[in-house]
DNA sequence: GTCTATACTCTGATAGAC
DNA sequence: GTCTATCAGAGTATAGAC
């Protein structure tokens, strides 16, 4: 092998750790989940796993890091297509939503596996997660910059309730399904910029 | 002892044992758990505990059990004090988010460890989940059927949203933080009844 | 780089004295 | 009913051959 089919196999092989890592995850629970069940799922033995990963704790970080980095290039990404705060608004739910439910199952373990890491590997999957919440802040000040929202409206608030119920789908959400994931999305997005109510009542 | 001080100290151990539990449960998930630890929180050694509940399974079945049943009781209490289906969704958010933040780690427990539970006890907790959402069900139709929501909401999926974003804000409400739980309640259903856009826009 | 084989720890659960 | 002592199995991680 020359150094370059080298490092293509290693990134090759890494790459099949995490997948197989996220599936394990994601189904069981990180505490659950065996390092010999994701060597499996991954094609791989016991050994050559923890040659890639020295521990269990440093696969689940590598993979959440993989994950906000794709939610991160997926949401820039989403409200880079349009100007107006209120449809990039839209669009954000759909790219998180979409990502959650169909594409990337690190997205879920990301958001549900915190308590897997400890101490400085925490921290920075803490450090991560606020980077992209910092960017829907982003996109909720610029709306409330326009005018267009009430101005009683706690813009962090209105975050953790839209980013909340979007990631709790993820509980009940099936393929097979009634909605799709850009359905509920967009149902969402529709009932928190305009209620349910049929007359304002303020 | 007399038969009635063996029941009172059996139900009293019982509830250590199950109090014991949804501590550890609720800071390190139930696969994490062990039972040595589940026996030390309760006040008792692992012999003891095991003479309670023959495993851990059952001990997580047991805690969502409880929970549910406090639950369901806690949000018909609430809706039973007033007529105004609005109003009764505004207090059954608030029962909800005060028994998950403030109250009982049960809640918690029953919200995101229902994995560690399968086959039949997995179908039961299911099912009395699913009771308890029927009662929501029955809030949100019955406001549906004043004609005070647009007629276009999907019930169901508003159902989600809401207690979607409810559930959730276990994930990152701290008891010292800027709002307190009834706050969060209060502002989460006014967002979803009416929206945050300053003017309607159908 | 990947495999086999295994060391060592911790876990849930049990048996049986008191 | 509660305790002590312990078992059998599963878990992560390692060592070293290839």
């Amino acid at each position: 092998m020359t150094k370059i089919d080298q490092l293509e196999s290693k990134d090759h092989s890494d790459a099949a750790a995490l997948i197989g890592a996220s599936h394990v995850f994601r189904r069981k629970g990180f505490a659950a989940a065996t390092t010999r069940e994701i060597a499996a799922a991954a094609g791989m033995l016991p050994g050559s796993l923890h040659y890639r990963y020295a521990s269990k704790e440093q696969l689940l970080l590598a993979l959440m890091e993989r994950g906000i980095a794709r939610a991160t290039t997926s949401l820039r990404d989403a409200i880079s297509k349009t100007n107006d705060p209120i449809e990039r608004l839209r669009a954000g739910v759909r790219s998180h939503l979409r990502l959650l439910l169909d594409e990337d199952e690190a997205i879920y373990v990301l958001l549900y596996e915190g308590r897997g890491l400890s101490g400085d590997a925490r921290a920075e999957m803490v450090r991560l997660r606020d980077q992209y919440d910092a960017i829907w802040d982003g996109v909720l000040y610029a709306a409330a910059g326009t005018g267009r929202l009430r101005p009683d409206v706690d813009l962090r608030l209105l975050r953790l309730l839209l980013l909340g119920a979007v990631n709790w789908t993820a509980q009940w959400f099936s393929p097979n399904g009634t909605y799709s994931a850009d359905e509920v999305a967009d149902s969402y997005a529709d009932i928190v910029l305009n209620g349910v109510l049929a007359e304002k009542g303020r």
